[in-house]
Parts: C-alpha cells; structure tokens; sequence
DNA sequence: CTGAAAGCGCTTACAG
DNA sequence: CTGAAAGCGCTTACAG
C-alpha cells in the first residue's frame, strides 16, 4: 500500500498537492493533476482512513429523525436503539449525531423537528418519511442544500435518497395470508383490522392489506374475508365492535392486525374469551410479546427494526467517510415470529454486539 | 475529552509514561503509577483509538477456521462470506485476518488447518468447533499460548473460549415440532431422517430432534414419531429406505430433517411423486432453495450463518483493540423460512453492507 | 524509572 | 499554482 508521500515522489509533487487532487480541491494545474491522477492509478492508492480522520477536523454531523418510542415497549424503540448503537460507534472515528423525533400521529411535529435539522445543517440525515406529502415538500430544502438523506422503514419513490432501509409490505402481507391459510381451512372466515389513524399516514398498511388479499385470491380464493375499521385503538370501541362480528358471522376463526397494534385486538379477545382465534399482527415490542407467550397472539411479523435504524447510519457514515455508494435497496427480512422462537428475536434482549 | 498530554501535563509527568500507565507496561514506580491512575480516573480518560491505531505500527492478526465449502450453494458459504466481509472492514485498522478451512468429515484435515494456525501464532482465533473431542484436545495449545478464540456455530460446553456465537438447537428443534404440528393433525405419523454421518461429528443434531420430540411429547403426545437413519445421503440409499417407509406405513404425512440436507430427501419426494408431504429442513443455501420455491420442501430452519462469521470476526477485533468483552453467548435467531418470505432472508442476495 | 523527540499518514493554513 | 512545515493524539526507541 502506497502512502500519499510516495506518491508524492513519483509524481514529482508535494504531498499537499497530491492532497489536493485526491479530494478535487481546487488550485491545481490541469497538467499536474493529471500527472498525479496517473501515478494515483498506476498503484491504485487507497487514503489511509486512520491517518485522514485524525488529521482531519471538521466534524461531521448525522441528523436522525424517526418518532419517539414513550418506552420501551413500542415499536419505534428498536430503531432508536439501532441509531444510538451506530452513533456511538461512529463517535470513535470524529463523526458526531444529532437525534431528533417526532409524533407519529401528528405531520405539524415532523414539520417541527425537520425544520430543526435544516437550521443545524448536518452533513446527512436519516430519515422514517411516515408522512408521504410532508415529507415530499420538506425533503426538497435537503436537495437544495445538496444533503444526502436515506429513508428507513418506510420508502417514498422517486426521491432523491441514496438508499431505503426496509420491508416490502406487500410481500409480508402476502405472507401472512399464507401463515393464516396453513392453519385455516378455506372455509373459515378472516377478520381484517385496521384503523382511521393508519389509513391517513402508513401506506405500508395498505401494502400488507392488498398482499394478504392476493394470497388468498391464489389460493383460497373461497374464503370469506371481512374488514373492520376503528376510529381508534380504543379497547371500547374495539369490544363493541368487535362483538358485533361475532354475534353476526361466527365463522371468523382468524384477524389479521396489519399494524403494531395487534395487542389491542389480543386484549378484547382475552376478555371476550375468543382465545382460539388465530390473530396474526406485525412487529415484535413488549405489549405484543405478553400475548404471544400466551398464544393469545399467534403470529408476528417482524422487520429486524434494530437493524434498520444501525444499518442506516453505518451506510451515512460510510458514504461520508469513504465515498461509500450504498444499494438503492436494502430489504429487511420478513421474519415470522411465535411462541417459540421470540427469544432469539434479533437484537431483542441484550443481544447486541456494541 | 482529554488526550494524552494533558493527563500528562496534570500529573506532571510525560506523555511516555502515561502511556506505560495506560498499558500497564513496567517501568513505572508504583508511586508514579498511582499518581497518573489517579489523574487518569478523574478525567475518566478514554485514549483515542484512531491515534492509537495510527501510532501502533505492529500488526494484529487474527485466524478464523471453520468447514470449506466448495460452491456458494452450500451452507458454510455464508459463514465464510460474514468473515470475509468482516475482514475487508477492519483489515482498514491494521488488523490482518488469515483464512483456514476444513474438511467437515475429516477430523484429520481440522488437526491439520488447526497446526498451521499453532504455527502462524495469530492474535486471536474464531473457530467452528465441529468435532467435539479434537477440539476439546488442540484447544488447549492455545490456552497455555494465551491466545484468546471463539467459537462459532457448534458450542463446546467448558472450554475458555471467550464468546460463543450460534443457535439453540434444541430450541430450534422445539420449534420446527410446532410448525409440523400446526400444519398435521395429530394421527398424522412423521419421520425424522439423519444420516449416520452427523451421528459422529454434529451434537447439534441430536438437540434438535430432542427438541423435536419434545414438542410432540407436550403438545401432541399421541403422534406417532418415526424415525429413519441413513449411512450417508447417497440418492439410491434414501429412496429405497424411503419407500419401504411408506410401504409400511402410509400415515407418514411429515418428514424432519435435522440438517442441511432436506433438499436430498426433496429429490426422492419428488422421484416417488410424494410432493404433498410436508417436509421441513434446516439451512438456507442454494440446493434447498429450489425445492422450497417447489414447495417440496415446506419450511426451512434459518440460523443467519453469515451474520455468525461477520460477527465472530468483528467481537474478536473489537477485543484485541478496545479490550472490550464480549458476551459469553450470541444467540442466533431462529428463522422460519418459506416460499414467500425467502427472497428477503437476510444477506441471502447482494443484501449486504460491506 | 523517566523524559524528549521522532514518527504513524494524512490535512491544512501559510508563504511565495 | 505549489511546497514546506506544523499538527492531529498516540507509541516507541533512545538517552540518561
């Protein structure tokens, strides 16, 4: 491995010109640079990064913004935590993170939090677009400003980010449908449930929605499916509601909860005392795996969400730092989770390498 | 964050012997010594590890041994992609890594890679610790080497290996008896198939078929359990044992595997047109893949082998340079693969980071 | 036992 | 447009 002082001598230069013509700073002949280019080539010189991080000074800054988790328990919890485990990494090497969340319910407070990463300016910005219109009219100033941005979680298309961080809805609801019909006879009816909230902000939700119908189209294309929708994921609306389907169609011997809010659903179960429905629901947080370990929830779709929020900082870090181009695409995978496996859910416990 | 010199400054001594604190090197009196721990304490110090790296001129090497695999079809591809990947990032800190493999059947060839790492005297090693009693037997060259290893894959209980990172097998087989049983009623008969080959050498394997057996013992304890062994997985043997099996006893509705090797038992399914059996195996690699999008093989159990080999190498790194102790265990995940969710299994594609 | 100084491979004012 | 030199924060011979 050459160093930029040997460089410097083959190419006749100084070390400061070679500098220079690495990084295409300006006030270098177009003769010289291209002597040094040559030379660059010829032992295909690679910065030693050690070296260049403790000379260089300038600080680098990562903005973050994804909702805030109350505790522990809730989804949005996990990438959070993936985001801390990177940012501390990434400290060693001079790189510097700025955490900022917002409302998942409310666009005003992603307006909020994102017009405090445009005053901070940050080198990069990671990025959960919950709001697709919001965000669409935000993200511009980012371009404006030539600031590199990724999305986790959730993609909007035909953004300018260099990379999304994420599971592909469709597929994991397409899933699901085959999860329920493999311990569903055809002729047991589905209940689907979802919420107003949802329908105004995840396009995910519709995604999974349509994935799971399609499954069932291909093959159990006989089976009865039914929607439910609630204003809220109040427990007495829910109850009501809920009653109600059963008293009118008691085939249903399946829900399938396209949100992270299948607990709610679990909870009235329990009450009514319906604990042989089969209830598959999304993501792995405390309030879901209480009903799992009862089997009161059947099934959870996971998303490894710690490694959306770890993964997409390594990937700003590394496009910082070496010029890293990351894939347009990073799918997470769609882990089915029960019973007996949830204790080995990635990342779940202390399973964490930093 | 306070550096070398100024710890030096503040307990008027020089940033040598700082260092020598810091290091514990001799040649420090033990009142010095005090004086500059004391400091150091107060300030909380925490040395700059780009500095340090850059300084520190001799080269950390660290050896990993685990089974070749002669085609990225087969299992420990992944393994060793993870390691591979894993080495190409921290080789940037000055830490070289040197590959050695093994024949999985071959005791003789593990003694023989093992050697020549005795003979190379690396930093640190990561192994995968297939045969139980060689391993129990060289491992100890290197504790009175001092030379600090981890196993990955395969545990070996009381060894002084630092961090063991894998999965739990006997969970995994308790799994994969709940999944059969979800999808076979319980007069269903299913047939456990091993080969005489893993007898010897994986103790993985019988943990999984107690885990197994266990599950159907609690959960569906009237279910007729048979069990199959073959000498090797050659195809005439399987299918002429198979087809007495199903001669004998047509109830046989499910068929486990406890190894990588479902796909060879996918292959006479499909000779015997026997396709609605439900069959389930372990290990994502490309042989099993194609019967799994057939839906030959039904469910496979996943273990995220390259995130195994990708972490062994990174815990090591991080060991010999920031001194940081691992966990004694890693769990790996417990993945339930099928048809509709295998495209998204994690690394399986281009999916990966570095 | 201790310190002064050179050096790791870059980056960055500064001078010309 | 270009180079000489200082400096990033450690580590390591070397001298005393």
């Amino acid at each position: 491995m050459k160093t930029i002082k040997e460089i410097a001598e083959a190419a006749n230069v100084s070390t400061g010109t070679v500098d220079r013509v690495i990084h295409n700073r300006p006030g270098v002949s177009p003769k010289t640079r291209e002597r040094v280019k040559a030379v660059l080539d010829k032992y295909n010189f690679q910065k030693n990064i050690i070296a260049s991080t403790l000379a260089f000074k300038k600080e680098l800054t990562i903005a973050t913004l994804i909702p805030f988790s109350n505790s522990s328990k809730e989804f949005w919890n996990e990438p959070k935590r993936g985001i801390i485990v990177a940012s501390n990494e990434i400290q060693k090497y001079g790189v510097d993170t700025k955490h900022y969340y917002f409302n998942q319910f409310s666009p005003e407070s992603f307006i909020e939090s994102f017009n405090k990463i445009l005053d901070l300016n940050p080198n990069a910005v990671l990025i959960s677009p919950i709001f697709y219109k919001t965000t669409i009219k935000l993200i511009k100033e980012l371009e404006t400003k030539n600031i590199p941005y990724i999305f986790i979680n959730t993609d909007i298309a035909l953004q300018q980010n260099i990379s999304f961080i994420g599971q592909n809805s469709y597929q994991s609801g397409f899933l699901s449908g085959k999860i329920l019909s493999q311990v569903l006879s055809e002729e047991k009816t589905i209940l689907i449930v979802r919420s107003r909230k949802n329908i105004d902000s995840h396009q995910a939700i519709d995604s999974r929605i349509k994935g799971f119908i399609d499954y069932n189209q291909l093959h159990t294309p006989s089976r009865n499916i039914k929607h439910l929708t609630i204003e809220s994921f109040a427990t007495n609306e829910i109850k009501r509601k809920l009653t109600n389907e059963f008293l009118c169609n008691n085939l249903i011997k399946g829900i399938f909860v396209p949100s992270s809010y299948a607990y709610k659903i679990a909870n009235v179960l329990c009450n009514l005392n319906l604990k042989s429905i089969k209830l598959l629901g999304y993501d792995v947080h405390k309030l879901n795996i209480d009903y799992l370990n009862h089997e009161i929830i059947d099934f959870l779709i996971e998303q490894e969400p710690f490694e959306q929020g770890y993964k997409g900082v390594k990937i700003l870090f590394e496009y910082l730092l070496f010029k890293k181009k990351p894939n347009r695409t990073y799918n997470s995978p769609i882990n089915i989770i029960v019973k007996e496996n949830i204790e080995f859910v990635e990342n779940h416990s202390e399973n964490v390498l930093n």
